[in-house]
RNA sequence: GGGCUCAUAGCUCAGCUGGUUCAGAGCACCUGCCUUACAAGCAGGGGGUCACAGGUUCGAAUCCUGUUGGGCCCA
């Protein structure tokens, strides 16, 4: 016994000492290489802004997995990693940042902005990246990307340039907030809510309804914006006002006829349950009056005061607040207002002046993705890109088959910057640069100079950027030639390695990302990004809620890394994770992984241990072939099980191979006798068998078994298994083998269960006997069913055994020959009631049987099946009274 | 409101085109063992009217219809 091998295995050395030794010798950097197939998987790229967390561990492992054996298997396997710039959250959490400084945003310009802005992806945006590699994740570190780089950059405006000339980009109305102070747009993160409300009066106000003397009483808390109202809304429920849908209700003042309509969104027990409807200043309404075709009616001006469009001269010009008092008081002398009431709400106010954010409908940048989607619809319909699990085909033929246009624009500093120029004429041109934008405005205009061009201030949707990841990665655009919307010169790196194999990621991304992706794919490449896409759960907490950070129930992964081990994590995250389904994670999941670590380990030990006789002849033949057999259809079985990208039933499989098959039989077999040293072939083949089990196990557990490895033999340093072959199965016609021995270890099982039962120790060996039509299997596994069973020699008889203690299994009949004392009553109670459960089984077989339209409809394979389980049955029953029978 | 999807041991899930690989796995649980590889272990065991109600069939967890209850996406 090597006593300098710990009894418990320790994890944390062992990870730190091979993650370096395998990126010292660059094992997972991978190049176009003729003679190997490649294998590709890009990472999604975490937000820069993230931390790891359970989300991410399971994503890269399972990515990790693949792409381990794949490399194994002899594939040029690439796996790129990567970050995503994320522009809301990236200039949040800056803004954040700064304001802690005492910096406000507004006080700084663009380029001071970014300054910050880049200083601080510096620093911290590596972080998750960092924390992968303690994961495990093989990732060629070489090739890491980040979408706000240069180069990316460039891809992207070039993209948004072959897009507009292509006639795909168009600008559009859309609801965005705005500053009337500042005159500037604001993201959502930059409108600020009082947690406790804001106090504001909910007034009641009636609208005649046109041609009659009755009114509609309708609540607001804007009454300046009445002159924009273009309907009145009720909840199509709301039988109090069934009566008045359709009919017209004059706007007060103005006198404008605006239809009564019905719509779902209106909530019957707020206000009166009457909605004016004003598309032009309120989100919501704005909806509404897509839904019902109605106008926008716009009677803001940019700073906040009315426009000429409220058709009420002593307003025009006047503050939005001002109106609101003065509007009340007229409503009130002309007898419109009913009611005003005190009430909290939630009130936007800007982060940068603190003005109420006025919801304003202002020209966006969009995608028409109805003139690009169908490529990518149809790779996925075809299978061209096949999802997993299938069934999200439906929700995304659904989506891509009612796609919306992509609003691309975002109200931010931290992305790429729209390039497009404005003249003063409000015309515009797009271009890359400020330079090219220039001459195209000279084409207009040649006296325009540079100072008349105004570049748009919004960036590009974070998507924009990343649904180019699996061209981008690999500097597709710098060779795309746009003028002939082609690539300008052959890229090795994208000829190679494009398409690329698996795409893992969530669901919830579906469409956000997958499907644009494929999009982008097909419009550039004119070839499907990947060809599988693998969509995992998500992570949440045991009662059921998705782990986040605001909650504060997700476990930190690095402690769990920590605790258990990175091995442990990975198997612990994939035990519980099949496809497409939620898991609740546990951390005795990882716990389990741990114990299965250690398993592994032990094993490692008890061979490491052994004294090896060269002298000696092999004494377990019959164990070594069964192994065998088990080892290739195990791997027969996870191969198709990783096709089918079942990656849990895999490693379920594995870990019964390992645990159960070689650790609890076949290791117990082979087990020499305390002291006794194992024979040569015994002892080199239990390795061989080791060194598979290693393999299959290394994409799922790669330290401990690059360690193990080390230590089974004496190696090079770069004799890894991380770059060894994967195991392939030798024999294939073993199954014949495989049920025989299932039945001889039946067998044991059953002397097993009958010791316990009968209360006798393991340790007390005695006689089997056996009664049975065929002996052969008994006498070919005979030195394991003595062994296994700790019996002292086993005999075949042909009539009824004088010992009265017997079990069967199958139709053969075991006497213990042992002296007991045995418990008459129970041991009648016993038997009576397997034999009640077999007649009852007997039964349902015969009624089957004697039916004679089952005779006649069933397939042969099924029929034959019946009548062997009506033989067993028999045989049984009759084994079991002839026992009763003994007892009396 | 529209679409998609799910419901099987205490928990997490397998169960392909209906028929002992049909009621299964892992964990948890119970019993007995510190048997020198491993108590983070060994051996054995008990758990389910397959959400509910109908239907098709010789036969339904599996196919059809409805009900109920979850989840996701879109609005």
């Amino acid at each position: 016994m090597s006593s300098e091998i710990p009894k418990i295995y320790q994890p944390q050395e062992v990870e730190k000492k091979w993650y370096a030794h395998w990126l010292k010798h660059k094992m997972y950097e991978a190049k176009p290489n003729p003679n190997k197939k490649p294998f590709t998987i890009l990472m999604p790229p975490p937000n820069v802004t993230g931390i790891l967390h359970m989300g991410h561990i399971l994503n890269n492992t399972i990515q990790d997995v693949l792409v381990r054996k794949a490399r194994m298997q002899g594939f040029e396997a690439l796996w790129v990693p990567g970050t995503d710039h994320a522009s809301i959250a990236t200039e949040a959490k800056v803004v954040r940042m700064l304001r802690e400084q005492n910096i406000r945003k507004a006080d700084l310009t663009r380029e001071q902005f970014l300054e910050h802005a880049w200083e601080w992806k510096e620093k911290y945006g590596g972080i998750i990246l960092e924390q992968l590699k303690k994961l495990g994740a093989s990732c060629d570190w070489s090739r890491t990307r980040f979408t706000l780089e240069p180069t990316y950059y460039r891809a992207v405006i070039k993209v948004f340039i072959d897009f507009y000339k292509k006639g795909h980009i168009y600008r559009g109305l859309r609801m965005i907030n705005w500053d009337c102070e500042a005159k500037t747009a604001l993201s959502n993160e930059e409108v600020l809510y009082k947690d406790e409300g804001e106090r504001s009066t909910l007034y009641s106000i009636r609208y005649p309804i046109k041609g009659t003397n009755d009114f509609i009483v309708i609540a607001t808390q804007r009454p300046e914006t009445i002159m924009g109202d273009v309907a009145v809304a009720v909840n199509p429920s709301d039988e109090r006002y069934t009566h008045l849908l359709g009919k017209k209700a004059l706007v007060p003042f103005i006198n404008r006829e605006i239809p009564i309509i019905a719509d779902d969104y209106v909530d019957k027990t707020f206000g009166t349950g009457c909605l004016k409807v004003t598309p032009a200043h309120d989100i919501n309404d704005y909806e509404i009056g897509q839904r019902h075709h109605l106008e926008v009616i716009d009677t803001i001006n940019e700073d906040g005061t009315m426009s000429p469009l409220c058709q009420m001269p002593e307003y025009i010009g006047k503050d939005r607040f001002e109106v609101r008092k003065r509007i009340v008081k007229k409503l009130e002398t002309e007898g419109f207002i009913v009611e005003s009431k005190e009430f909290t709400t939630r009130i936007g106010r800007s982060e940068r002046t603190n003005t109420v954010v006025e919801p304003k409908l202002s020209l966006q940048w969009f995608i028409n993705m109805q003139a690009i989607s169908k490529p990518a619809l149809e790779a996925v319909e075809s299978d061209s890109v096949r999802l997993h699990p299938a069934k999200f085909k439906n929700t995304y033929r659904h989506w891509m088959e009612n796609v919306k246009d992509w609003c691309i624009s975002r109200q931010l500093w931290w992305g790429q910057r729209i390039p497009a120029y404005y003249l003063p004429t409000g015309e515009f041109v797009v271009a890359e640069t400020a330079e090219e934008a220039l001459h195209e405005a000279q084409k207009l205009n040649p006296t325009y100079t540079a100072k008349d061009l105004r570049q748009d201030e919004d960036v590009l949707d974070t998507w924009a950027s990343s649904w180019l990841w699996p061209m981008a990665v690999f500097d597709a655009y710098e060779d795309y030639d746009l003028e002939n919307v082609k690539f300008a010169k052959e890229n090795a790196d994208l000829a190679y390695f494009y398409p690329t194999d698996v795409l893992v990621t969530a669901p919830e991304i579906l469409f956000f990302w997958v499907a644009r992706m494929i999009i982008a794919g097909q419009e550039y490449m004119k070839e499907k990004p990947f060809s599988d896409v693998y969509l995992t759960g998500i992570v949440r907490d045991k009662q059921g809620r998705k782990m986040s950070k605001q909650l504060g129930n997700s476990p930190d992964p690095l402690d769990l890394i920590d605790k258990h081990g990175a091995d442990g994590v990975r198997i612990g995250m994939l035990f519980c994770s099949p496809a497409g389904n939620d898991l609740p994670f546990d951390e005795k999941l990882c716990e389990q992984g741990r114990n299965f670590s250690n398993k592994i380990w032990n094993a490692f030990r008890l061979i490491q241990g052994w004294q090896v006789d060269k002298a000696e002849s092999p004494s377990n033949p019959k164990a070594m072939d069964w192994f065998e057999a088990k080892l290739d259809h195990t791997l027969v079985v996870v191969e198709q099980l990783y096709g089918q990208f079942r990656i849990s039933e895999a490693l379920m499989a594995i870990y019964k191979l390992v645990w159960d098959d070689f650790c609890s039989w076949y290791l117990e077999m082979i087990k020499p006798e305390q002291g006794e040293p194992i024979d040569e072939a015994t002892f080199l083949k239990t390795r061989e068998f080791m060194e598979s089990i290693l393999k299959l196990l290394h994409p799922f557990m790669p330290f401990i078994t690059e360690e193990i490895w080390s230590l089974l033999a004496k190696r090079s340093e770069t004799d890894c298994i991380t770059l060894s072959a994967y195991p392939v199965p030798k024999n294939l016609n073993s199954t014949n083998l495989l049920q025989r021995a299932d039945k001889a270890l039946e067998v044991i099982s059953q002397i097993r269960n009958f010791r316990s039962k009968h209360g006798m120790s393991p340790k007390t060996d005695f006689n089997l006997q056996i009664r049975a039509q065929k002996t052969d299997l008994y006498v070919e596994f005979a030195a394991e069913i003595l062994k296994m069973a700790n019996l002292s020699g086993i005999t075949f008889l042909d009539e009824k055994s004088a010992y009265p203690l017997s079990f069967v299994v199958g139709q053969d009949e075991f006497f213990v020959a042992v002296e007991l004392q045995k418990d008459n009553d129970k041991e009648r109670e016993s038997l009576e009631k397997d034999i009640a459960y077999q007649k009852g089984f007997l039964e349902s077989v015969l009624k089957k049987l004697n039916n004679e339209r089952f005779v006649q409809n069933a397939k042969p394979e099924v029929l034959a099946a019946e009548q062997k389980k009506k033989a067993d049955a028999e045989a049984k029953i009759k084994a079991l009274e002839e026992g009763l029978m003994a007892l009396s």
